[in-house]
DNA sequence: TCTGGGGTCCTAGGACCC
DNA sequence: TCTGGGGTCCTAGGACCC
């Protein structure tokens, strides 16, 4: 058995373990720059406030409930994230950590009951990073995924009972005769009480013998199946495939031609077939892209140098920690697509000489592809660099006639990497970078990082101490 | 005023080889 | 008059994930 571990509204809950005055309150995250909502606490999601909501579209929402704005923090989220899976390792050899906030934990080999099994972790992790998280368990990846939308359900019924109209709780079919009934909401709920008692309860949820299985993918949109996107949801659904079961019972030539071999591996996924195998040991990844939207239009060139600068070095940084080279570097620019106005976007690739990992190298050849693509008269947005071609530093492959004496990693790269790690990113930087950055990134609702900054540790105060 | 960032895999079609 | 068959590699675009 699988069990698929995901911390809910994971940002929202790493701002609520060092600000517990926002444990009722409802709770958003916001991206980048500030720019959309990427995490919303149970209580907002029931106001049917949407992931990927732009800020300023629900600015009077956000008024009126209350709702307490963060701009994101990764810094702590990714330690916060670091703990969850330290823990987890605990109860397991065997975990795939999938995302910042998803782990796969393999059960095989493991006598305890799963359902106990996974109530236990659920409360270890609590106890240890307070961090809730949800269990699905099953015998593949994705009905593990499956059973873990079942558990998240269970939970969010628990936790955001004040601000109910609860329809994200359902599928669609009961959505329906929800309101044709009209019959109150707890009387609905009542009726989509767990296949078997125990098997779901307090986040988590074991779907294991047929009957569990048929049960769970019944009442599962065919559009929360993992894989299915909402492009072939769409497909499905004129075809009458409406819900998992029904995809599961589909016909796989069919399903071959319409979903390509990735929609027959979900069906047999489904089907309790493991197509997905566990990838403990992640391979290095194969392209490493750096950008960000600026704060304010960007015009000059200047400007754009000192952001392509940061993000060459910053891609370069990443590169060599995962002890790659990269045989091209990309550049790109774009205006913001939002806005009336002249648009114009636009990339160059550069093929380097003898694959590289040193940030001089990579820089040199983002500004070059830069100058090539620069137009003067537009608003920019957005800038990114792209590392591709990427290999192994140790089988580096030069090209025939490339000057061979190039080293493999400068003494400098290194230096600045340990002085970085030390003290902070951007601590030590290439001058290209600048200093004055009037285009940075927005972020004025961070909360401090708790967990990696001397400076920002929490303060607990004993009542009757001064 | 204000709209994120970083990845992977698959397929079709073109270019090319013998 | 007649114009094969079989294969690989690369890339762009689509779809998906978090």
């Amino acid at each position: 058995m699988i069990a698929l571990v995901d911390c809910n509204n994971f940002y929202c809950s790493c701002e609520r373990v060092f600000q517990p005055a926002l444990e009722n309150r409802p709770v958003v995250v916001l991206s980048n720059n500030d720019g959309c909502i990427v995490a919303r606490s149970a209580e907002v999601k029931a106001l049917g406030i949407a992931m990927g909501t732009p800020l300023f579209k629900v600015r009077e929402l956000i008024q009126k409930h209350n709702i307490a704005v963060r701009s994101s923090n990764y810094t702590l989220y990714g330690d916060m994230s670091h703990r969850v899976m330290r823990t987890l390792e605990a109860f397991s050899p065997d975990v795939e950590i999938y995302s910042i906030d998803e782990a796969f934990v393999y059960l095989d080999g493991i006598r305890a009951d799963p359902y106990d099994y996974a109530a236990r972790i659920r409360a270890t992790v609590s106890r240890h990073t307070g961090i809730p998280v949800s269990l699905g368990v099953g015998p593949t990846k994705t009905l593990a995924k499956a059973a873990n939308k079942l558990a998240k359900r269970r939970h969010a019924t628990e936790t955001s009972n004040s601000f109910v109209n609860n329809a994200f709780l359902k599928n669609s079919a009961e959505r329906q005769a929800d309101t044709e009934t009209g019959l109150p909401l707890d009387a609905v709920r009542k009726k989509e009480e767990s296949p078997t008692p125990k098997t779901i309860h307090e986040g988590v949820a074991v779907v294991n013998t047929p009957s569990e299985q048929a049960q769970t993918l019944a009442v599962l949109d065919v559009e929360d199946v993992w894989g299915v996107g909402p492009r072939n949801a769409r497909k499905l659904r004129r075809a009458g495939i409406t819900t998992a079961l029904l995809l599961r019972d589909a016909d796989l030539q069919w399903i071959r031609k319409t979903l390509t071999v990735t929609g027959v591996r979900t069906v047999l996924e489904l089907r309790g077939q493991r197509c997905f195998q566990a990838d403990m040991t992640p391979e290095p990844n194969r392209q490493i892209v750096r950008s960000r939207s600026f704060g304010r239009p960007v015009t000059r060139l200047e400007e754009l140098e000192q952001a392509v600068a940061m993000h060459a070095g910053r891609a370069a940084e990443k590169l060599r920690a995962q002890k790659s080279a990269a045989g091209l570097v990309s550049v790109f620019v774009m205006t913001n697509r939002h806005k009336q106005g002249p648009q114009y976007g636009n990339s160059a690739t550069l093929k380097l000489a003898i694959p590289s990992d040193a940030t001089d190298t990579i820089l040199a050849a983002a500004l070059k592809g830069l100058r090539r693509i620069y137009r003067p008269g537009y608003a920019f947005k957005k800038a990114g660099v792209m590392l591709m071609d990427l290999s192994p530093v140790a089988a580096a492959q030069p090209m025939l006639f490339a000057e061979l004496q190039a080293p493999q990693s400068s003494p400098l790269d290194e230096t600045l990497d340990a002085v970085n790690r030390r003290f902070g990113s951007q601590t030590l930087r290439y001058a290209a970078v600048g200093f004055d950055h009037p285009w940075a990134m927005r972020r004025e609702h961070r909360s401090p990082q708790y967990t990696t900054q001397w400076s920002d540790l929490p303060i607990v105060k004993v009542s009757g101490s001064p």
